[in-house]
DNA sequence: TGGCGCAAGTATAACGTTATTCTTTCACAA
DNA sequence: TTGTGAAAGAATAACGTTATACTTGCGCCA
């Protein structure tokens, strides 16, 4: 096998191909692009002169006839924790397609989603995996048009027809705080909200969702960006009449400074604070008290895209059935119950 | 700006440029490829007409006609904390070219990386940053006959004369044990040595090299992979008669491990025994203990390695210069210290 | 045996860019 | 005026693949 180096040194030709197998060019084509019309003999055959010279498509020359070459790109705000973990489950997808994985980081610039978006669109990716920042509608559309086919991650895409995997945030963080209130919590704060991130927004609504159907009042305090403001807003609980009992955070970073505050300021976990979080992290375990957070599976969702996706791929070229509807996969998350919220749980874990 | 859309609604081509400043499809390309023989007024010309029909290079085209596309490669073991911070840095350095970043992670497994290469290949990439897990000499010597820029990252490629950025593992291992030694330890084991890593490895050298100049007896405790494995190390210590008064880790996952251990066999840090582990990561302030470390910049190195990739990519074309002699940059490393060292680390903060 | 249809061959023209080889134009000095 | 050389146009041929429009062979049924 692998014979390779036939004339010159350039890699071996379709032409090349063809001569090994003693067939013309176009059956040789018509094999690579496994039109219906060719007989299995000769199929056989082809596929064995392949093997023999070594040969490989020219992704190059495929792109110029406008076919999509054999990669796919994921669009992430950043690589941190979550989102490496998908780009792994979408590369393991993707190699097992045998397409090659590109990666855009857009630093939640919405700007630099819409210029990369250009890019990929002239790049002639086979499919696209967008974790959305901005709301470029224009520039997807472009792409749309084009047929490449289009997955939306972890949060959804507004007004397009276009298939989305997410996570129930909403109905996660309705769980987290529900098991706070089932323990007897009434003052319930919420932080980490921004009010930008899609995904925040959701988990703040099932918090409101959770206190309003218990008949408790929301307590939310956001613009807690930085260590410093997490351990203003403590001490002013502390001088408060009604301190709150314990502590919902929507997101990963806002957990990590709300440990890091209240150990500052010397608040045991979870006696004088319960805390639930939202999104599981390495060594979540191992902070103080260990932290019971509603968890979510990147691998698994990431995954379902990329498989979403390439099921798109693959039905593409039947073409003209009019306009398939989106598909919706929403995952649910699990509540992974350690010490901070008060309970003795080691590790059970419940499902939404 | 943008105009967009000339005939049908294809994307522009190099014809329609040419055709808009009213200069033949030669000197366009004459322009696009900096060719030197262009007046300065025409280029103006032509540059303007480029972005009144809002022209973009086809990549396709160029790579069948032997260029290279705009696009490097980056391939890394995998994307967590230390290889996502050098991504980032890469592919910011990338964009200011106008490159995009694709990136492979081959999950350590050597016979990936190669099939990763030869794919890499194919794909007439501008220039490739690698982190070697395996060392595949020929088919790395594939692409530098093919003159595609290769730059190693963190660790060395032996027996190829390729650019290698790395850090000096050694010296800074050898800093943090003589850290531990001038604070009166003379018992410091070592673990997370596994043999398997360049670094680790490295650093393993750099304890032995610290312990040997004082005069001290190097303890070694490989095969602690596993939580477990850790917790029972620590418990063997705990009826020795001459127990480790401190231990250095070579590497993040055997210090977090560490960490835990300790903490579950209520052993105190670093009044029982004291750690300095090489790598810092987030949270390492707020572990029980705040972590001291030999910290390595990612962004550092990493950007270091791109620009140098660049500059390969842009000198390329002068050609036929002899052999140019690869180039070694060596960054050093940073003692950060916290409380886990025994000293009064500036860092204020409870112990757990 | 004539016609029908399927498998598969040939030939040719794209796709957008660059390289090559000629011309042409034009400014400027001899 | 004529020669010189630089700037730039025009024409054409690649690069490897695919699409189109034929043609050719072959077996099969009427």
């Amino acid at each position: 096998m692998m014979t390779r180096a036939r004339k010159g040194d350039r890699p071996p030709t379709i032409i090349d191909v063809a001569r090994e197998a003693s067939v013309g060019v176009m059956t040789v084509s018509r094999v690579l692009n496994h039109h219906p019309s060719v007989k299995a003999s000769t199929r056989a055959k082809v596929m064995s002169a392949i093997a023999r010279v070594g040969y490989v498509q020219n992704d190059a020359a495929r792109m110029l006839k406008g076919r999509r070459s054999r990669t796919i790109a994921l669009i992430v705000p950043d690589l941190t924790d979550f989102f490496a973990s998908c780009f792994h489950a979408v590369q393991e997808v993707a190699m097992r397609h045998d397409y090659q994985t590109m990666v855009v980081a857009t630093g939640r610039s919405a700007a630099l989603e819409s210029q990369q978006l250009e890019a990929i669109a002239n790049h002639q990716v086979a499919g696209l995996i967008l974790v959305p920042s901005g709301e470029d509608t224009p520039r997807l559309q472009h792409l749309l048009d084009r047929d490449i086919p289009v997955v939306a991650l972890d949060r959804p895409l507004a007004g397009l027809n276009i298939d989305a995997v997410l996570v129930d945030n909403r109905e996660g963080a309705e769980t987290g705080v529900r098991h706070l209130i089932d323990h007897g919590h009434t003052r319930i704060a919420c932080v980490g909200f921004e009010g930008s991130s899609y995904t925040a927004r959701e988990r703040f609504e099932g918090y409101k969702q959770a206190m309003r159907s218990a008949g408790l009042r929301p307590l939310v305090f956001n613009q807690v960006n930085t260590l410093a403001d997490m351990e203003a807003l403590i001490q002013r609980w502390a001088h408060a009449k009604e301190r709150p009992t314990a502590v919902f955070s929507v997101k990963r970073l806002a957990s990590i400074r709300l440990v890091q505050a209240l150990h500052r300021q010397k608040l045991r976990v979870p006696q004088d604070i319960a805390v639930v979080g939202f999104d599981d992290f390495e060594l979540a375990e191992e902070l103080g008290t260990p932290l019971t957070v509603v968890a979510q599976s990147a691998t698994e969702i990431a995954r379902a895209a990329a498989e979403q996706l390439f099921q798109q791929i693959t039905s593409a070229p039947h073409a003209e059935q009019p306009a398939r509807q989106a598909v919706k996969m929403i995952f649910p998350t699990h509540l992974i119950v350690r010490r901070s919220c008060g309970c003795a749980g080691e590790e059970a874990g419940a499902v939404s």
